[in-house]
DNA sequence: TGACCGGTGGAAAGCGCATTCCCACTTGTT
DNA sequence: AACAAGTGGGAATGCGCTTTCCACCGGTCA
């Protein structure tokens, strides 16, 4: 029943474990060609196949690559999952994935199960949280992956650091310029909005969300504006939904003629999405009645319409160099804190039809 | 800089490491309590991490399942893959995925890898194609398999069935209505559509997509109406939008009077949005230009206008059946052939605005 | 011709854990 | 009081493979 061993096919080869070892794993020494030729045949006759667990205890690699993402049906995370499994693929490693629905709780037990498994690197997509709720579960993940990267695993982080984790050989984490690129995006919508600025954002405490909504402020308060509203939802489509939701009702119980229409920035593109649903139900218009705007460019953003002015962001980019990133040699100069060199990471504001003045 | 291991655990407690085993990992043996407490502080203070590998090794059961997609970042995908995510988790398993572009051939080298690394199960979402070129690697596939579940593995399919691979234990299939949910949609879109139908497809040999234009011409046919034109493109949005784009010029050079607009059916949602999204681009509106059809209603479809009508499959609920159904007692009487049982997955057809009669 | 050497295959020691005996000991019987 | 049954812990074996280390063989140089 169970697959044929490495002994049984040296048996048949009449060569001795080792020998057989030699020939059908890649090894330093090649035993002489008639010899391989026949492992090779006894090999093939017996169908066998290399028991990959077996081979990672003896010589203490796994090709694993562990990644975690708070859910793999978002296209933000799907993105990031595509660019991760294509440089695991060029490295030669499998990826094990974990969904965590976002909690640090989640996140540490799916880091846990990486480093039971011994994974050559973990790499974690989702977003930190620095609510006062998640403090603890904040430190056991810390806590678990520092001892995971003191045992030689590898890790890396998009965007922030994992929170009370210090500096240490093998953790790279990297940096994407979110609070940046929302200055940059709010200047642009200052630059052509007369009307007062909306956020939505995600839950307060999310470090994404929080750096977007910093940015855009700050960005904001750049061309003299005053700050904008800031509305807390889901960093989701739904809560995007329930948020437009509200917008509207507020929009709707408005003079129509009392100045210009609001613009709303959402923390991501599936939360934009979710606004312009939620208003397109209550009958208003994008971007008659509201302009809106999204973060992160997802790619099947470019069939949606109106059109959304949003942040572009290299998200399978993103996923091959943190994952290149944290597999490289570790002990190239190279902490945490200043990030993986050699990848920037751009983004660019794009501004199309759901922000065109009306 | 290792891990610590099960016998540096053992001797800090002071017991053997057959009883530090039994306290630290679940058996069927309790020691006592006092040893035991022992034991766990003794873990705790080496932040002892039990070693997955050597346990599968040692107990011949990994814990992993291999998922095998065409595309992750595609939503039709991305979906199942969460299904099977909750799946795994449930039965306490880890995922390991393998993209493949659709190739016979990245499916057995994604498959071997599988098999090497001894899963517990393999669940395979992609199509399977019947085009005389992948015949190689199907038998390869199918023998890859074949293998695979003569040693005990499990093998979960969405859709049809491996080409070449015969009924075994352990090998089961979960059928996907295709053909029939087609006939459905376009008996229920020959009652409202006087105009001619087109069908675009995906390459010719192309499981999935062969049976939905089956059903579809079927279903034509069924209610007096002449066949379809077909047109084979990719599988995917840009496939989509290149037919979409001939269909468009085609649209365009032909007198307005001529009779009812055409009605389009995509093999799948994403190449429907590519379908609109082409013809908008012409200046041509759906539906009063044409009509547009999907399958699948990916999640994301809500939000796209004009709204799609399609026909809606459970994809979550596939993979996690599919998961469940391989993980299932192999040896209860449900041959690959009759499908995964007690759990049939049905359709729904849904008529939405985007065939609605000009 | 004898000492030295690169090269080749085998023996054996793990890698970290689960598990099957096996033994010493504590309880419960008549 | 003697023995059976039951219980808790340890020694040893093996899972399938990699990797020193060793023995050996033909060949080279002095």
């Amino acid at each position: 029943m169970a697959a044929s061993t490495l002994a049984e096919v040296a048996k048949l080869a009449g060569v001795s474990p080792a020998t057989a070892s030699r020939v059908l794993n890649g090894s330093a020494r090649t035993p002489g060609a008639g010899i391989a030729e026949r492992v090779r045949q006894a090999a093939e006759s017996l169908g066998y196949v290399a028991n990959a667990q077996a081979q990672a205890l003896a010589k203490s690699s796994t090709g694993l690559i562990g990644l975690i993402v708070h859910d793999i049906a978002d296209p933000y995370f799907s993105a990031i999952a595509q660019g991760v499994q294509s440089a695991a693929r060029q490295e030669r490693r499998m990826v094990l994935l974990a969904t965590t629905d976002g909690t640090p709780a989640g996140e540490k037990e799916a880091a846990a199960a990486f480093a039971a498994r011994r994974a050559d690197a973990i790499v974690i997509a989702g977003s930190r949280s620095t609510r006062a709720e998640d403090s603890a579960a904040n430190s056991e993940l810390a806590a678990e992956l520092e001892r995971y990267c003191r045992n030689g695993g590898r890790l890396g982080v998009v965007g922030q650091g994992i929170i009370g984790l210090p500096d240490m050989a093998g953790y790279r984490t990297l940096p994407v310029p979110n609070e940046e690129l929302a200055r940059e995006l709010a200047a642009a919508l200052a630059a052509t909005h007369e009307g007062p600025f909306v956020v939505v954002a995600g839950p307060d405490g999310l470090a994404t969300s929080d750096e977007r909504v910093r940015g855009f402020q700050d960005g904001l308060a750049g061309a003299g504006r005053p700050a904008a509203e800031v509305l807390h939802t889901a960093f989701s489509r739904n809560g995007g939904f329930d948020a437009g939701t509200q917008l509207a009702a507020r929009l709707a119980s408005r003079p129509t003629d009392r100045g210009e229409p609001p613009c709303i920035f959402a923390g991501n593109d599936v939360m934009a999405i979710g606004i312009v649903a939620a208003l397109r139900k209550q009958g208003l218009s994008v971007p008659g009645d509201a302009a809106v705007a999204g973060f992160d460019d997802i790619e099947w953003l470019r069939d949606f319409r109106p059109e959304l002015s949003t942040v572009g962001l290299p998200l399978d980019d993103i996923g091959r160099q943190v994952t290149l990133g944290a597999l490289a040699d570790p002990s190239a100069a190279n902490p945490a804190a200043s990030g993986i060199t050699g990848t920037e990471i751009t983004g660019t504001v794009r501004l199309r039809r759901s922000t065109e003045g009306a």
